[in-house]
DNA sequence: TTGTCAGATTGATGTTTATCAATATGACTC
DNA sequence: GAGTCATATTGATAAACATCAATCTGACAA
């Protein structure tokens, strides 16, 4: 028999600290309409913020505030080009939150 | 310049039944107190429920609560011993996810 | 079969959250 | 400066969720 090995939150005890900065990070992905424009931005490298509403099929408002969601937790970083808003992934969150889980 | 080798999520376009799966994990795990209950769950092995009000501070019906969403999540298993119900971590869902994000 | 104990379910309550409509802000153009 | 366009903010509303108290269920023990 063979024991996997794996990340802290399977094989340590986490404080409340590392707790809530994991549930923070993973509140902001949780959500479909974020997983996707977070699919979306991740994909084309960026994504300039006015593709979102017809790509997400969602209000303008609402995909500004899941993006402010997102950005607040970090999983994404906002780029202001002239009249235009560019979202790129924080890969490094990521791979992290990854590191943790498993 | 190097482009680092990530999962679906940040490389390919997720369907919708892909998108909501994930969202489900991830809004299982997305709660401090179900956090702290898998980490305290997978620490051990496995874990006897009895312990668990006591370890997150919480009443036995709140705990009772989120064992219930992480069992239907896929994230835990539980198991019946006499008196006593006991819960262990699903490994491969969790690999799983992580296998998707990064 | 009765009692006891673990844990699930139900009901009630307050909080958080997703959504859209309306408005404000802030960048560029003329 | 005035107008225009992209996006953020505000306000309102309904749905989802976390929590606890009370009750029910189901397993064992006597």
């Amino acid at each position: 028999m063979e024991t996997i090995t794996c990340g802290p939150l399977l094989s340590t005890t986490l404080n409340d600290s590392e707790i809530d900065q994991l549930t923070q990070t993973l509140k902001a992905l949780a959500d479909p309409v974020r997983l996707k424009l977070v699919n979306l931005i991740a994909t084309g490298g960026e994504a300039c913020a006015c593709d979102f509403p017809a790509a997400v099929n969602k209000d303008q408002s609402t995909v500004s505030h899941h993006l402010k969601v997102l950005t607040l937790a970090g999983v994404v970083e906002r780029q202001q080009r002239g009249k235009w808003a560019w979202y790129q992934v924080n890969n490094d969150l990521l791979a992290q939150t990854c590191a943790v889980l498993c």
